[in-house]
DNA sequence: GGTCTCTGTGAATCAACTT
DNA sequence: CAAGTTGATTCACAGAGAC
């Protein structure tokens, strides 16, 4: 994984314009990217009063500013086309937004032939409500999930989601707070440092989920640091961008605070993916030269009985098949896996051959 | 609300190619429009096998497939032009779909410069599971729910929203199970009839949130008549498009054994939206004139003591006020609601002008 | 120290009517 | 039509302060 032209990146944040500093990274460097772009709001120029009749502060800053999705299409366009780029071909890639922009991005990343595998709801449990009635409260963010094409290989750890959704399969609406209280930085007159802050909870499960240890995930629109300082506790390295150097600083201070997560602490088999190593069994005719099957003969739970030939093929009528083709055979054209349907019998004990492969391990 | 040319197309569904269909309906008519398009799904060539070994059924349908992005784009900038065309000003439009498609409908309604309201997200509590462990569950699908211009007025029943919502305001995540059991329309060989029908929770939401009693509302892709359903539950009215006859067969049984809610129903209130019918109240100078307020002045719950004068203003330091505007002085220049911060005192006794002007009433 | 009350605040495309 | 007036609206937390 070890690229050195990356060297002088990591675990650094970049001062300087996006698109950029994002030309200087090398090529298929890097294997994850999380993209919390300008959403470009377009809130009208009144101002909006809260219910006891104090303003309310809305986002306003400069850098959510463009002059029309025209322009904001073309930024997009830019920026991803350079993720492209740099990502590793086996990296995948996150963005996040809401209605404003969230379409803009979706539409270019297909048009880029990028291929989405998730789309997630991000859930806010403790949404600003919408003070004068006029429509639902927006109470979620979106995110895409993307990797360079539709073949692409891409990390995900699907048992670590698993083990982290009480056992079922993790879903695509993810029910998070916003970023407040402690975690939420401060200036130095102790206002809030940045207007869009992202919750630790919600970076954590992008990088248990899609990243490995070691990987280095990078952030074209850093911030605060928020992937930088969950990155660096998950054991991952970071590449940050960004160009409000304010931010910079206080970022850098966050992330030198954070500690990484001992390696004693049981949970870091979560940050080793553990449970999604892929264990290796041995192969049928791996057990056959082994001579860990002893019976030429195997049986389903239906008495129904095959011949196994030295090649690891069930012989039918004179056709070879593997032993999970085999299976539809029998099955009414049901296609199974052979591990788990074929037995072979000691007296009246039948064992699976899975149990044979896995006790061989 | 009536338009006479309508008439012919009210409570029918119109077989037909949906473009060409649209296309007869008049200018301005239709309160609301909801869209559930064909998806854009790429299944690929591999087969998808349950875990027991059956085939999944997913959406491989003649009438999802199209040649590309481009042509789907096409297709649906024309529909969405003429729903454009046929919504009354003050009308809104729903969508629908997943990130195969919901992509490339919010990039064109953006385009087109319709005005997004919200986008919904339909949590689903029994998503088709991921067989293959190979990502997330797709547990969601998306709504935008949009005007034809940002300054168009809609219908939002606010408070019959809350009142299903536990009294407090609805979001924009939304749970709902899927189209299964005695809802899902079976075929005559009992097999599902549609791949995509709709649950009638949702479109129950989407039309008791978004029209008022008696209106229009237009559905071009009707399918198996979910929508035609809800709307004559709940009292209103529907016009389909559909290019499938057998589904129009289905759909117009369906829609025959549907009982419109009984006007002693209970529940009836809902359908008129009661509790969003805009109350008018006495104003100040009403209250004046007709004597329901006897003091000459008012008290705020600090005990200032004001003079309202026969103007209905507040007089302080020789400047009238309004008695919202007068709400300013006594609290740090917050603007209040002043029926709700000024009293009227009765011995010990401080009567709200506020439940004054509700009693009169 | 513990419990209760009060206050502050978050990615916001946040009004309708009269003069 | 622009400017001014009237009037209808909030939820989950965190933190400070009161008792």
């Amino acid at each position: 994984m070890k690229n050195d032209n990356l060297d002088k990146f990591i675990n650094k944040i970049k001062l300087g314009n996006c698109l950029e500093e994002l030309k200087k990274i090398p090529s298929k460097s890097i294997d994850l990217i999380f993209a919390d772009p300008p959403y470009f709001m377009q809130t009208g120029t009144g101002t909006l009063y809260r219910i006891n009749g104090n303003k309310y502060n809305g986002v306003d800053d400069e850098w959510d500013k463009f002059d029309s999705y025209k322009e904001y299409d073309k930024f997009t366009r830019k920026w991803l086309t350079q993720c492209r780029r740099i990502l590793k071909d086996k990296g995948s890639i996150w963005v996040m937004g809401t209605f404003h922009n969230i379409y803009r991005l979706g539409y270019i990343i297909q048009d880029l032939n990028f291929w989405i595998i998730n789309d997630i709801t991000w859930e806010k449990t403790n949404p600003t409500p919408n003070f004068r009635g006029t429509k639902f409260v927006n109470s979620n963010e979106n995110l895409i999930w993307f990797t360079k094409s539709q073949n692409s290989k891409f990390t995900f750890n699907y048992k670590t989601m698993k083990n982290e959704n009480k056992k079922k399969q993790m879903g695509s609406v993810w029910k998070f707070s916003i970023c407040s209280g402690k975690e939420r930085l401060k200036d130095n007159n102790g206002n809030k440092l940045h207007n869009t802050q992202k919750p630790e909870d919600l970076l954590r499960r992008i990088i248990l989920a899609s990243t490995k240890i070691n990987d280095v995930i990078l952030d074209p629109f850093f911030g605060t640091g928020t992937t930088g300082a969950v990155a660096k506790k998950l054991h991952r390295n970071f590449i940050g961008i960004e160009n409000n150097e304010k931010y910079i600083n206080y970022a850098n201070d966050r992330i030198k605070n954070v500690d990484k997560i001992s390696k004693n602490d049981p949970f870091f088999d979560y940050i080793k993916a553990k449970f999604d190593e892929k264990i290796k069994y041995p192969k049928i005719l791996d057990l056959i030269r082994e001579n860990k099957i002893k019976s030429k003969y195997l049986y389903n739970l239906k008495e129904d009985k095959v011949y196994l030939n030295s090649e690891g093929k069930i012989k039918i009528n004179n056709v070879k098949y593997s032993i999970h083709k085999a299976t539809e055979i029998f099955e009414n054209g049901r296609y199974l896996n052979g591990w788990k349907y074929w037995y072979i019998k000691e007296g009246n004990n039948y064992i699976s051959i899975d149990d044979i492969r896995k006790d061989v391990k």
